[in-house]
Order: structure tokens, then C-alpha cells, then sequence
DNA sequence: AAACTCCCCGGAAACGTTTACAGCTATCGG
DNA sequence: CCGATAGCTGTAAACGTTTCCGGGGAGTTT
């Protein structure tokens, strides 16, 4: 009398103990059963009945608890409804699902105190690794990245010489390809709609356009450049407020969101795209393609960073020992109506790529 | 000699043991000062002096198998790059985060062994709680709802009698808003564009568009129906695939991405929109704010159905003994430029609502 | 000064699972 | 016919944490 311990808990949920009493066997061999692992046929059949019965479905905690492992990914990013964070959650998927794994998205809206809890939170074995991409790092940011218990894998720029698997592109090379094209096709007043400088993207597109202009022997005028969220109201409202005091014959914006907020205000605003103002956004995202006409885009390899970061992460996580590895995805530009050159024709309104296929991916030219 | 229990996992992460042998006191008095209750001041010193120097950071894993709950609240939807679960999920966030949970959100991308697998699995305990949004329902779904281990809310149509909690709206009424005002501003070749008949919405939109018409004395043309998939690209194929052999004078859209399809299609066939063709979407999401014209769409509430789930969700991880509940949250037709009635002004291109604002949510009429 | 209260501390149990180990039975080969 | 072996089984430890409980010391009250 008085067993040791209890067998059904407060909750009425059968554990392996309910299910073994009833079986008539001991915990041990009920797990291996369950687990599929050994076990007489009788035994067996003993095992599987009296769990059925009971309506046994194990418990994946203690499960992890004892195994260090709980087969989840997590990935923490700002802004899950910017379309770039789609792509690439898409192609993590892909790779975390091949692993047996599955991933979990966890959106901090940039809200920096957010993005460390999580990291400290999430990070203490609740997943079995993190994928996180940042846009503002500080230094409690990177201390909590560096003694994560758990592998990470940041996606996006960071100091040079922290220890942590990283995949960047670099996007300052990515706004000169959009200025160099620009150029050439004959623009001269180019205007900036970045999000903000105190993040790293903001700073290093910020730094891009202003070498590419310099490059090019342009003159800085600052009333090109405005600056917002990156996001699409943010962005259609600071070209709002450009177009208010400049005339720019063409505009480079920070992201795919900003580059729609653009395209609405500029449409707004009577101009034509791209006769009187050529548009370039950049990630080249769904969201570019969706737009009428299409909008031209510096693609950074964003489902390309995000299998890359998936890969180094499963290996992190199969050896710890690796020492820190960086990889880097080169931007590319895609050229599409909304910065086509302006050919002779008065009024070429729905562009020049011609009738739309149903591959979007197939149109546009990379550069 | 022989410890009873090493201190030093074989990964080499302090434990509480850890802490306690280097603070020289027990595991439980350790325990309750990382916790915060009790301990004399001297103990707290030391305590915490030695979690510091051996970078102590609890597992949670192990937290949650004594305290049965993890702190994590999980949503499942079907298609992370459709907006509208961008704007429900961000709802849901608030709720969760307001009783100091965290949000997982994961994407089931459709496929439905996928979604029932991701219950059985995260069910399990890893979460204290999850909202799913299912787009098909079959029976060994419904029944891996019925028993999971963890407290399920479901937004989206439900069997009638199934005890779930249940978040949803009318969508067929939504439908029924979008024909009444085409039909009252002068359309009657009204097309309609689906999602896939054999998902719930599908099938209800359908109905809906059906009946909607029947009610009004206007015969069915087959021709003036297509399906694809919920997303942009099969909505632009099927409407042009439906352009090709009618000619509506407005579409219906069974949401705002097919919408968006939609637009692009008519454009590139040379309609005006709303001139030509009156287009009326469905889930009112920020992209049918940045289109140009702005869409008119059917709000099926999403934000709101969010917050009510929820809402539901955190009373039934308080108390699992609440007999099973069910919302309704009314649709209701938000007009824009996109269906704005035509009047006599031959080319208004730019839409009948003057320029745009800066607050977009404020634009457009509710009927 | 005795009794009582309060607080702090340590031992041990508990959460639910997997698994090392050792003992047992049955089978097989010599 | 007996010893080796293989396969199965049960006991118990382990994963890392929280918490119940009883013992003990210090301070307060009568």
C-alpha cells in the first residue's frame, strides 16, 4: 500500500506510470515500447492497448529534459509583416523541416528589450537553436547573442570580430548597384528614402548612397535624402514630405515597403513612374512584383542568407567545437518598369516588360 | 567522496548545484534565492555572487516539468506571407504579451499533415496554450483538436456541435456586403474570384457569392467565376484566364491578395479600375491600402478575431473547466477607390477620395 | 527564564521521461 | 545434459528545477 509515487497527476493526464500499472508492466518497459524500441510481442500488445485506452500522449518536457533536446528552431525577427521576413522564414523552413526539426517565428517589433528577453528566455533550452536577425546591436545585445545557451546564428551585420555565425550581405554595395543603374540611365537627381540611421541597415545604405553619389561625381543635396520607419506608411510619408520641397527625377528607397509608400505618393502626386521619376526599391521581395507597374529592386539573397543561416546553424548544433564562421551573399539589382529607361515613346504607362507572365521571377533583368 | 549527482553536466553549463556547492549552501536555498523568495542577506550575497562567476542561467526546460507551464503560447496559421495573419497575429501578440507570456507562431503552409502533426508535437507541453487557424478541416484534425493535452482556440468556421473554443466570423455575409454595394452603384456582370472550394472559406465565400446574387435576380453566369489559391499569383492567373472569356464589369475577390492579383490582371489587360471594372477584396489588410487605387475590401474583423481568441485562450488556461465558448465577429464592407462609384467625370484616375492622407486606416467608407 | 514565534536552512521528494545495469528465462549448440 | 548466449524485464538513477517539511537558531513576549 502507498505506492511511490502517483500515478495519475492533478490534471487527470495518464503518464507512463498509468500506462505501464495498467499494462501490468514496469515504466521501463512501457517506454521502450512506446518508443518502439525492444519489447515482447505480448508485452507489446499489453503496452499499446492499455495505452490507447488511457489516451496516452507523452510528455515532450520531461521528454526534453532528459534528452537536451527538443527538436525546435526559433526565429527572431523585427517585423514579421515586412515581405522579406517571409522569404526568408520560408527558406529556413525548408531546410529546419529536411531536419526533422520544426521552426517557430517570434517577431520582436523592434522593440530592443523584446529581442533580448527572448534571447535570454527562449534561448534557456526551450529551442535547440536561434536564428535571429537584428537591426539595432548593442552591447547587452551581443553579450546576451555570445553566452546564449543555446546556438545562434545572427542573419545581418555585426561587429567584425564577434564570435558568432553570422551571414551578411552587404548593402551598401547594394544601393550603388541601384545608383550606378540609375546613372546610366541618364538620372541625375537621386533621391534617398531610408528607415532610420540608428539601425544597421539604415546607417550602412545611408554610407552606400552617399559614396555611390560621390563616385559618380554628384553633389550631395541633402533635401534628397529623407528619412522614416521601414515601413510602408513610413515611407509614403517621407517621400510625401520630399516631394514637398525637391524634385527628384528618380528615387532609391531603403526597402520593398518604403519603395510602395514611394510609389503611392509619387502616383499621388501626379508624377509618372518611371517618366518622370524612376523608382528602385530593395530586397526584392513578392511585394515588388505585386506593384503596378513593377517596381526594379536590389535583391540582397534574402532566402539565400536564410538557407545559408538554417545550414550553419543544424551544424552548430551538430558540433559546438566549429570555430565562429561568416558567410556573405552578394547583392544583385533586377531591373523591372518602375526604373525602365525612358525610350522615345510619350506614354508607355503599363511599361515596357511587356505583357505579364505568371513567373514573376522569370521577368526582370539582373544587373 | 562520490557526490551523489555530478555538478558539472558533460556540456559544461553550471547547474543550481553548481551554484549551491560554490556558495556553499544547498541546492534549495540556492533555488530560492535565484527565485527571489526568502534568504538571509548573507546567502543572497553569496548565492548570487556565484551564479555570477559561473554564469548560471536556469534551464527552463527543467522549470517548466515542475511548474507544468512554459510561459509560451502558440499560433499556427496556414500562410505567414498573407497580411491578414500579419494583423491578427500582431492582435494576439498584445494579448499574450500583456499576461507575460511570449507568442511562437508558426506556418503550416497549407499542407495538412503538417498542421496536425504540429499539434500532437507542440501540444505536447511545450506550449501552455494555442491558437490555430485552420483553412481545412477533416475528421483527424477535429480530433487532435478535441484532445490535445493543451488548451486549443480556434479561429475560423468550426463543426457545429465540436466543444471548442471557437473565434468567427460570417463570411458569407462578408461576400453578401460586397455584391449589395456593386450591385447599388450600377454593376451587374459581377465576376467572382475564389480561393479553393474545398477549404472552409472557400466553400463559404462561395455560397455566399451564390446566394447573394440568387437575392437579387441576377442569373448565375459560370463563366463569371474562377478559383485558384488564396495567394497573388493564382489570383492574377485566374482572373486573367477569367478576363479571357467574359467580361465582368466588377470582381469580387475572395481575398485581398487574389485582389491584388486581380488589379494587376485588369491593368494589363487595359481596364480601368474602378471605370471599367469595379474591384472589391476581402480581409481589408494594409495591402489594400497600398495599392493605387486603393482596394475597397471586406473586413472580417482579423485583429479583432485575434484579440478575441486570445482573450478565450488566456480564461481557459485559467480555468479549464469553462464549458466551450463561440464568438462572432460581424463583417463589415470598407469602400475605397477601387469600387468608388463611377460618376461623370470621364478619367479619374486617381480615385474619388482626393489625395491621401497620411492615416490610411481613416480612409474609406464603412457600409 | 521559559515558551512562543518567526525566519532560515538543508534534505528529500516530485515533475515525467529515458536508459544503464543486472537478473531472469528460454533457447541453442556442443 | 549442461553451459553459453540472447532477449526480455524491472529497479533505480538521471535530466535540473521547485517546494514541502522538519529542525534549529534568534528574537520577542509573558
Amino acid at each position: 500500500m502507498g505506492r511511490k509515487r502517483l500515478q495519475e497527476p492533478a490534471d487527470g493526464r495518464p503518464t507512463v506510470h498509468t500506462v505501464a500499472a495498467r499494462a501490468g508492466v514496469s515504466i521501463a518497459s512501457a517506454s521502450r515500447v512506446l518508443n518502439g524500441v525492444g519489447g515482447s510481442p505480448e508485452t507489446i500488445r499489453k503496452v499499446r492497448e492499455a495505452a490507447a485506452e488511457v489516451g496516452y500522449v507523452p510528455n515532450a518536457i520531461a521528454r526534453s529534459l532528459q534528452s537536451q533536446r527538443t527538436g525546435l528552431i526559433a526565429l527572431a525577427v523585427e517585423d514579421i509583416g515586412n515581405p522579406v521576413y517571409v522569404e526568408m522564414m520560408r527558406a529556413i523552413e525548408a531546410v529546419v523541416a529536411s531536419s526533422g526539426r520544426q521552426l517557430l517565428v517570434h517577431a520582436t517589433g523592434g522593440r530592443i528589450d523584446n529581442e533580448t528577453a527572448l534571447l535570454r528566455r527562449l534561448a534557456n533550452r526551450y529551442v535547440d537553436g536561434m536564428i535571429v536577425s537584428p537591426i539595432r546591436v548593442t552591447d547587452d545585445h551581443l553579450a546576451a547573442l555570445v553566452d546564449s545557451p543555446v546556438p545562434v546564428v545572427v542573419v545581418g551585420q555585426l561587429g567584425a570580430d564577434a564570435p558568432i555565425d553570422n551571414v551578411r550581405t552587404d548593402s551598401r554595395h547594394g544601393v550603388a548597384l541601384a545608383v550606378d543603374h540609375l546613372v546610366a540611365t541618364g538620372r541625375r537627381r537621386i533621391g534617398f528614402v531610408n528607415g532610420p540611421l540608428d539601425t544597421v541597415p539604415g546607417a550602412a545604405r545611408d554610407a552606400g548612397f552617399r559614396a555611390a553619389l560621390a563616385r559618380h561625381g554628384i553633389g550631395l543635396d541633402a533635401e534628397l535624402i529623407e528619412v522614416g520607419d521601414f515601413q510602408y506608411a513610413a515611407g509614403r510619408a517621407a517621400t510625401e514630405r520630399l516631394l514637398a520641397r525637391a524634385e527628384p527625377d528618380a528615387l532609391v528607397c531603403a526597402n520593398d515597403l518604403i519603395a510602395v509608400g514611394a510609389l503611392h505618393a509619387l502616383l499621388a502626386a501626379g508624377r509618372r513612374v518611371p517618366q518622370d521619376v524612376a523608382l528602385v526599391g530593395m530586397d526584392d521581395t513578392e511585394l515588388a512584383r505585386m506593384m503596378f507597374p513593377q517596381l526594379s529592386s536590389v535583391s540582397l539573397g534574402s532566402a539565400e542568407r536564410g538557407r545559408r543561416a538554417a545550414e550553419l546553424l543544424l551544424q552548430r548544433i551538430a558540433d559546438a567545437a566549429l570555430p565562429p564562421r561568416r558567410e556573405q551573399v552578394p547583392p544583385s539589382l533586377v531591373v523591372r518598369a518602375s526604373s525602365a529607361a525612358t525610350l522615345p515613346v510619350p506614354r508607355p504607362a503599363t511599361g515596357t516588360a511587356g505583357p505579364p507572365t505568371t513567373h514573376p521571377s522569370s521577368e526582370g533583368v539582373t544587373a
